[in-house]
RNA sequence: GGGGCCGUAGCUCAGUUUGGUUAGAGCACUCGACUGUCACUCGAGAGGUCGCGGGUUCGAGCCCCGUCGGCCCCGCCA
């Protein structure tokens, strides 16, 4: 690590200073952070990247002038102090400060640059709040200064050269793919940038650079990887920036566990530059299982809670709910929760709001209280139905009675809320998961139509190919998701390397051959000149970034990030252009009218 | 596209429930005092289009309608 910041208008970084650095004289530069004027002693706390020193001007020993000139000093004026680095007193020592232990004796100061007084403070009182988001985006480079966002920027980049060390080392070529790109008709919105230059057309910017890692490959350049900028005009949420981040990877002559053990040490160099330790190996599930026993792609693996299947306790009963689901061929399943009879009946009701607002009617609740079944369902039920649903005395369950495609969004949710209600999610443990065997597609509930559930380039299994023709939806794809505490941190497959395979999916997919070529047919032609099996990842880095600084936000650890309205405050894009730029363009903007 | 929350001094927030005197506090800012503070302390001062527009009312920060901005969520995100 590089300790040496000195320059020709310094000598060290502030909060570098040291009891060894006792004697010496040394020269610093940063913002004044506060200043503390005790009538003639006066303390000006100096900040830069590296942290805070205090400098003192004492009457004493300092110039009448530097005393008048520092007690003239407003926060945050850019100077350049000289002075000489001295031990403080036992007594006078600060040990929340890296620097505590010494402070600087003026003996020169130059004001490099007066400060206008801060629109949001940069030096906060302890315990007051943020300034407001949108305050703090208008006036980004105050809000940089803290130093919770500095130190996220610091991680960032080191996460940064960790990726690309970890990977280079490994034989993979950074290798940047094009910004301005084709229109991808599927899937997200893009971002459309006119041409000025062929009226009436368009580049877009890139979802992900999908198609071009894949000709990387054709090409025969083996392995790839970028920290990849990617563009999604889509809503926004606290996870997700219309431009974001990706460690993008792809290699040649590879299979589903070449990439799964390279990802898992990848993950593991990422996690340790940021003093975590992973598992070697992280946890398989298959897709059919996450979502039979979490309800969900992506499950959260720090707490239990895991959903189980009751259709037969309620098989031939008189519940009405239940016969009528079970007659239809849905299911009863449901999640047995231990202490949870402890759950006011509030809380109960704002869990069975949280999965009504996921699509299910309602939520059958039994509770176990001393040996006695209680609940609405109860009088339908036998004896020993308690155990039978795995209620221990004081326990809980919830069920939904449903078909899965509304039953499993709602447990999914029911058990979320339960286990943050109990406490059960632990901040300091890290569940990683992979989930495989992805169904290759989804099929439309209302039109009937296949969906691919990852990306039409995906292979089918090996083993599931006979049954493209006679049950799509049972295929399995080679395709995979890396999870994290219930995030997903990225997913991949393995693709296509055979046209005639990649023509028979677009066929699936609806897609004629004619729109095939048009949208696709770059990378159609480049597997007919000889593709190598090939496959990969991406891992969604400003996430993993944020996950790892312990931000709440996204934009906690991007430098300029948007709001979720999609607007730059600081720099104010987007924003209307000259009439004349509109016309080299080809574009009239038209609104409608009042 | 839909739902929820928020918007009062440069910043963080009270005040809106029940409309009623001159809209308050802390920090920051200005001035003054103070020689070991580190959220220094003490005194004084200045600082307001209560987001904006319209309405109801004798009277609106407070009630109603609209609108703008921010945040969170659903849809969306192959």
């Amino acid at each position: 690590m590089h300790t040496d910041f000195s320059t020709t208008l310094r000598t060290h970084r502030c909060g570098a200073l040291r009891a060894e650095h006792a004697g010496q004289r040394v020269r610093l530069g940063g913002w004044v952070h506060r200043a503390r004027n005790l009538g003639g002693l006066l303390f000006v706390d100096l900040r830069d990247l590296s942290g805070l020193v205090q400098v003192s001007f004492d009457p004493q020993r300092t110039p009448r002038e530097l005393c008048d000139l520092a007690a003239s000093l407003g926060n945050e004026t850019v100077v350049l102090v000289e002075g000489t680095v001295v031990l403080r007193p036992d007594a006078m020592q600060n040990a929340e400060l890296g620097t505590g232990q010494v402070e600087v004796h003026a003996s020169g100061l130059r004001i490099v640059s007066p400060a206008a007084v801060p629109a949001i403070p940069v030096a906060r009182a302890k315990g007051e709040n943020l300034p407001a988001e949108d305050l703090r985006l208008r006036h980004r480079y105050l809000d940089l200064r803290r130093t919770e966002l500095q130190a996220n920027l610091v991680l960032r980049h080191r996460l940064m050269q960790v990726t690309r060390r970890h990977l280079s080392e490994r034989g993979f070529l950074e290798i940047e793919t094009p910004i301005l790109t084709k229109p991808t008709p599927e899937g997200a919105r893009d971002y459309l940038v006119p041409s000025r230059v062929h009226e009436g057309e368009f580049y877009a910017l890139p979802q992900s650079p999908q198609l071009y890692k894949q000709l990387l490959m054709v090409a025969g350049l083996d392995r790839y990887f970028q920290i990849a900028r990617c563009f999604r005009d889509e809503d926004l949420r606290a996870d997700r920036q219309p431009e974001f981040t990706q460690i993008d990877i792809e290699a040649s002559f590879i299979g589903v566990e070449d990439v799964i053990a390279l990802t898992e040490g990848l993950v593991g160099a990422l996690w340790r530059e940021a003093g975590f330790t992973t598992p070697a190996q992280f946890p398989r599930m298959t897709y059919a299982d996450a979502m039979e026993r979490y309800g969900c792609d992506r499950p959260d693996l720090r707490y239990g809670l895991e959903i189980r299947e009751v259709s037969d306790v309620f098989r031939d009963t008189e519940f009405g709910i239940a016969r009528t689901v079970l007659a239809q061929g849905g299911r009863v399943r449901g999640i047995a929760i231990p202490g949870g009879a402890a759950l006011s009946r509030k809380q109960v009701d704002e869990i069975e709001a949280a999965a009504k607002s996921a699509g299910a009617a309602g939520l059958v609740r039994l509770k176990n209280n001393g040996g006695q079944l209680e609940g609405p369902a109860a009088k339908f039920l036998g004896e020993g139905t308690a155990a039978r649903l795995g209620l221990e005395d004081g326990a809980l369950g919830l069920y939904v009675a449903a078909g899965d495609r509304v039953a499993n969004p709602a447990l999914d949710r029911v058990r979320q809320d339960v286990a943050r209600r109990l406490g059960l999610v632990s901040e300091s443990d890290h569940a990683f998961l992979w989930v495989t065997d992805f169904p290759l597609f989804d099929r439309d509930p209302e039109t009937g139509a296949l969906a691919s559930v990852h990306h039409p380039f995906t292979s089918p299994r090996a083993d599931d190919i006979p049954l493209l023709d006679t049950a799509p939806e049972r295929v399995r794809a080679n395709a995979y998701d890396v999870v994290f505490n219930g995030t997903e941190l990225g997913g991949g497959s393995i693709r296509i390397a055979d046209p005639a395979l990649q023509s028979r999916m677009f066929g699936l997919l609806g897609i004629d051959e004619a729109t095939a070529q048009a949208r696709f047919g770059f990378l159609l032609e480049g597997l007919r000149a000889g593709a190598p099996p090939h496959g990969g990842i991406a891992l969604g880095f400003d996430r993993i970034a944020m996950m790892l600084a312990g931000a709440d936000s996204l934009r906690d650890v991007i430098a300029f990030p948007k709001t979720t309205a999609a607007r730059a405050l600081f720099e104010g894009a987007p924003s209307p252009v000259p009439p004349d730029d509109l016309r080299d363009l080809h574009i009239t903007v038209t609104r409608p009218s009042a």
